[in-house]
DNA sequence: AAAACGGGGGC
DNA sequence: GCCCCAGTTTT
C-alpha cells in the first residue's frame, strides 16, 4: 500500500456511506439478466434515467432476445428509442450487437469482459456494468459520479478515472465492488451533485473539503 | 486530449 | 438560452 493515509480516509468514508439503500436503475431495468441489462446499459448512455427506465422496457418487451433483434431493422429501433439521445448512433449499433451475438456468442451474452467490450457501442463501463449487474462478477465500473466525489474527496489528483478504479480496488475487497459501486454512484446522483450538491445532507461532508467550505462558509 | 454524437429536462 | 445526463467512438 503505497498511501495508507488515502485507504484510510477511502474506508471511512466508504462506512458511513454503508448506511444508504436501495436499488439502481440498472440492476431493476436489467434483473439480472445479462441481454437485458446489456441493452439496458447501452441505451443509458448520456441519458438520464428517468427517460431510460420508460424506453428500455419498450424495446425489450418487442426484441426480448438477440435472436429477434438480430433481424428487425434499425429504423424500427429508433421509432421505439426516440426519447433517447443518439438515438439514430444507438440503434444500429443494438442491431449491430444482436448480430453479432448470433455470430460469434451463440445468441448470448458473453460472460467475459474482454468479449464484451468488443462489441460495437460497449466500452469499460457498459462492459463492467454487465459483468456486475447480469454474471454477479467482480468489476468497479468507474463512472462520471464516481469520479466526481473521488475528485472532490481529493482521492485522485487527476482527471483520470482509471486513476480512481485504481485507488479503490486497492482498499476494497473484490466482493464488496459491487456494493461500493451502488453507494457511490447512488450518493453521486442524489447528493453529490454536479452542480449545487447537498453538502447540508451529505453523510461525509466532514471528510471533504469541498463540503466543509460549503456548509460553512466564510 | 478533444470533438462529436443528441433529444429532453432542470433552472 | 445554457448545461447536464450510469459513455463510446473518432479525429
Amino acid at each position: 500500500m503505497a498511501e495508507p493515509e488515502l485507504a484510510k480516509r477511502i474506508i471511512r468514508v466508504l462506512k458511513k456511506l454503508s448506511a444508504i439503500h436501495g436499488s439502481t436503475m440498472l440492476a431493476r431495468i436489467g434483473g439480472g439478466q445479462p441481454f437485458r441489462t446489456l441493452v439496458a446499459t447501452i441505451l443509458s448512455a448520456r441519458v438520464r434515467d428517468e427517460v431510460t427506465e420508460q424506453v428500455v422496457p419498450r424495446v425489450l418487451e418487442r426484441w426480448p432476445d438477440a435472436e429477434s433483434l438480430a433481424v428487425a431493422s434499425p429504423h424500427q429501433v429508433e421509432q421505439v428509442i426516440r426519447r433517447i439521445g443518439l438515438y439514430r448512433v444507438k440503434s444500429v449499433r443494438l442491431v449491430e450487437v444482436a448480430k453479432q451475438l448470433m455470430r460469434d456468442h451463440g445468441g448470448r451474452v458473453p460472460s467475459d469482459f474482454d468479449a464484451l467490450i468488443q462489441l460495437p457501442g460497449v466500452g469499460r463501463k457498459t462492459a463492467g456494468c454487465v459483468m456486475v449487474y447480469a454474471f454477479g462478477q467482480a468489476a468497479l465500473p468507474v463512472d462520471t459520479h464516481v469520479h466526481r466525489i473521488s475528485n472532490r474527496l481529493a482521492w485522485v489528483k487527476t482527471s483520470n478515472p482509471d486513476a480512481t478504479e485504481l485507488a479503490l480496488r486497492a482498499v476494497v475487497a473484490k466482493n464488496w465492488w459491487s456494493r461500493v459501486n451502488d453507494l457511490l454512484v447512488h450518493h453521486g446522483k442524489t447528493i453529490c451533485r454536479p452542480q449545487r450538491p447537498l453538502c447540508g445532507d451529505c453523510l461525509v461532508w466532514q471528510d471533504c473539503a469541498y463540503g466543509v467550505k460549503n456548509r460553512r462558509p466564510d
